[in-house]
DNA sequence: GGTTCACTGATTTTT
DNA sequence: TCAGTGAACC
């Protein structure tokens, strides 16, 4: 039976029923874009489309897992296991999860290992920092992230090989890095994130046979957050919808805050130039907000120019005003924020899971979670620092990567000597230097043994030895059990109690390793599970699955993936590995009813009842760049930063709200211990006061700090003069 | 080769 | 304010 597309609006039903050609669905915050692509999935199922031919990509795991399990509900129709055996073979992933699925089906052309590694950022600036050095560059020279970012934007929108040689330092510099980079990770067998895009591309391009038979399996591509999409995902998505051009795009140019990244708004903007004649869709209908909500952010965003013209309108009410709330510092405004948590939630009953603190950069999240803890109200802090950017942590993950593939010169390099096992700066530094010179990796020549290293042999012999023993355990079933013991051997343990300076921290570390070490085990439980399972299902379902896999056809591919999508991260070590790299910030772990703080770039895709969005300052939002201000203490924004992106940054956090909406302030932060004054957003003032409630906190009037000084000695001047005047005092 | 102490520099957003 | 790095010293 199809499933009931009646309850769509009708826009919504003419981008599901268009099931043909290419499809752009501009779809506004809150208009139901998610419905829209699972029904458009399932209706596809129902026109007889098989499963395993559509892919949908998403820019998030999380949003992929959401999107599937929607999906399957949807098709299940009431039916859980016809939902499941419907969907069985659809592909819903991130671009990067694609990617490693490529990028592993085709290694062997790739000259890559089957268990590449994946390097996160982290590793990525250990390589340049060591690729810096091959250079005798000075690193402190260069701000080696920022180096990156110029590596990353030539790699994904191909222009490694520019003509012009770029007077600036860091271009040239960039130039001079990025072959070896390249070359450096091929020999570690290891990709970075960009070449889960990179590689799949040129595979497309370079073999067209790779090519036809990635367009031959998927014949029907969803995309969502389009407006997010860089260079080489644009690319990637022309060449796989090749001629039939079946693909559907869904997104909002008005939250592309992604642009530092690589993405590009144009590609949103012009989709029916690259596929001419293609559907518009616009959903404009808000099911999410209350109308004042909207008309703030309506008012917001509506200052851009140069977007796709959309009104966003809502048959909800107007709701409360939304309430602009002015604090003397930023402590203030998170005891304000927590307070008003706590009476929210006592007077409205509305649960803390429905409450957000919103703010622009992770660092302002300590005064609310001490404001919070304070209060006595339960919160969780999404991204910022997670588990895994944690020293011991990297440590104990370098371990595992080393042992895997001692090839892997960054994870190996880094633990080497952790704990100090007297093999140092100089023996290492000897090491890769008879590795240049025989072109083989410094595992090698470690293994091999050297007349240069005899001074240390022993030492070196021992510890390729400790590498060794794990190397076949860590492969195997039982690798958790393996992985504890390996880093108890190495008393990763002590080494982190060491550097600690209090017990407290002693304790965190502890507790970080241990955490490290219980995902393991649990990663490696359920991927047993999961297999039994599927062996179950396997059996029962044997001959009608056989048969319709035979009937999706068009299965020609030279290195056919095992059978099943769920490989994707594939059980064992590797497969944890890749899958800590493409999700960081990993398992939310239900922890109860508790407040969600996180950034706005977190937020998006989000909704909540109650939303505080902190930190309506220049400087801060919109953003000026590396420190709030110019010397002169005046706030430096205009030029610095993309002003529209911070725009749609405001607008993205205000539409996350459903039905309550505080925007905060403060009139002086404390920063590096010294508060300084901030002065309001301009945000703030495109907002129609008849939608605002204004709550004044205690704030003296003028603001910017030159004003504040000019008052400070108007007021003295005054009262001298009055004290002056009048006789009787 | 290892350890300790002092200094510096950084703070935007992340798949 | 704090963490990470580098130089001096053991």
């Amino acid at each position: 039976m199809a499933i009931d597309l009646s309850l769509l609006n009708p826009q919504q039903r003419a981008a599901v029923l268009q099931t043909e050609g290419p499809v752009l669905v501009l779809a506004g915050a809150g208009s139901g874009k998610t419905r829209v692509i699972a029904h458009r999935v399932v209706h596809l199922l129902d026109q007889g489309v098989p499963p395993r031919a559509i892919l949908a990509v998403t820019f998030t795991n999380k949003a992929a897992a959401e999107m599937k399990e929607r999906i399957v509900k949807l098709a299940a129709g009431g039916d859980a296991r016809a939902g499941a055996r419907r969907t069985r073979g659809l592909t819903v992933s991130t671009f990067h999860a694609f990617g490693v699925k490529v990028v592993r089906d085709q290694h062997e052309r790739l000259g890559l290992p089957k268990r590449f590694g994946i390097f996160d950022s982290g590793d990525q600036v250990s390589l340049l920092k060591r690729l810096l050095r091959d250079l005798k560059i000075e690193d402190k020279r260069f701000d080696v992230p920022r180096l990156l970012s110029i590596l990353s934007r030539r790699r994904t929108t191909g222009t490694e090989l520019q003509g012009p040689v770029p007077d600036d330092e860091y271009e040239l510099c960039a130039s001079e890095l990025l072959p070896r980079y390249a070359l450096g990770l091929r020999a570690m067998g290891a990709v970075d994130f960009d070449d889960l895009l990179i590689l799949p591309l040129q595979l497309f391009r370079d073999v067209p046979e790779i090519l036809q038979t990635y367009q031959n399996r998927f014949r029907y591509l969803l995309v969502d957050e389009y407006q997010d999409t860089n260079q080489a995902q644009f690319e990637l998505l022309q060449l796989l919808a090749g001629i039939r051009r079946n693909l559907c795009v869904v997104g909002d140019d008005d939250q592309s805050i992604y642009s530092w990244r690589g993405a590009e708004v144009k590609h949103i903007l012009e989709f029916d130039k690259t596929f001419p004649g293609a559907l518009e869709v616009f959903l404009e209908q808000n099911y999410r907000s209350s109308g004042n909500i909207l008309a703030a952010a309506n008012a917001i965003i509506g200052k851009n120019p140069a977007r796709k013209p959309k009104k966003l309108w809502t048959e909800r009410g107007n709701g409360p005003n939304v309430r602009v709330v002015a604090a003397p510092s930023d402590e203030a405004e998170a005891k304000f924020v927590a307070d008003e948590i706590v009476r929210i939630a006592y007077e409205e009953k509305i649960p803390l899971h429905e409450m957000a603190v919103l703010y622009r950069t992770n660092a302002q999240a300590r005064p609310f979670e001490e404001a919070l803890r304070l209060a006595g109200v339960r919160y969780r802090v999404v991204g910022g620092t997670s588990l895994f950017d944690r020293k011991e942590v990297r440590d104990v993950l370098a371990y595992l990567r080393a042992a895997l593939n001692p090839h892997d010169e960054v994870s190996l390099l880094r633990i080497v000597n952790v704990p100090a096992r007297g093999i140092g700066d100089q023996t290492i530094a000897k090491a890769q230097e008879l590795a240049r010179k025989k072109r083989v990796p410094v595992w090698d020549v470690l293994a091999a043994g050297a007349p240069e290293l005899s001074h240390a042999a022993e030492r070196i012999a021992v510890f390729v030895a400790l590498l060794r023993k794990y190397q076949a355990r860590l492969e195997q079933k039982g690798f958790s059990t393996a992985g504890r013991e390996l880093v108890e051997e190495v008393g990763i343990h002590e080494e982190a109690r060491r550097g600690a300076q209090s017990l407290p921290a002693q304790a965190r570390r502890i507790e970080a390793i241990e955490g490290v070490l219980r995902q393991l085990v649990e990663f490696e439980k359920r991927a047993e599970q999961k297999a039994a399972e599927r062996a179950v299902e396997r059996s029962v379902a044997q001959p009608s699955e056989s048969s319709s896999l035979a009937t999706a056809g068009a299965e020609a591919s030279p290195s056919a993936p095992e059978e099943e999508e769920d490989d994707m991260f594939a059980a064992g070590l590797p497969g944890y590995l890749t899958r800590l790299a493409l999700d960081s910030k990993d398992a939310d772990g239900d922890s109860g009813d508790c407040v969600t703080l996180m950034t706005l770039h977190g937020a998006k895709g989000l909704e909540w009842r109650c939303v505080f969005l902190s930190g309506l300052e220049e400087g801060l939002l919109p953003h000026s760049g590396r420190g709030f201000e110019d010397a002169n203490g005046e706030p430096a924004v205009d030029g610095a930063v993309n002003l529209e992106e911070e725009r749609r940054l405001a607008y993205v956090g205000l539409t996350r709200a459903r039905e309550r909406l505080t925007l905060t302030r403060a009139a002086e932060r404390l920063r590096r211990g010294k508060a300084i004054p901030r002065t309001p957003s301009r945000f703030l003032e495109d907002i129609p006061a008849n939608l605002v409630d204004l709550i004044d906190l205690g704030v003296p009037q003028p603001e910017s700090a030159k004003e504040v000084r000019e008052t400070k000695a108007k007021s003295f001047f005054s009262q001298m003069s009055a004290l002056l005047d009048d006789p009787k005092s």
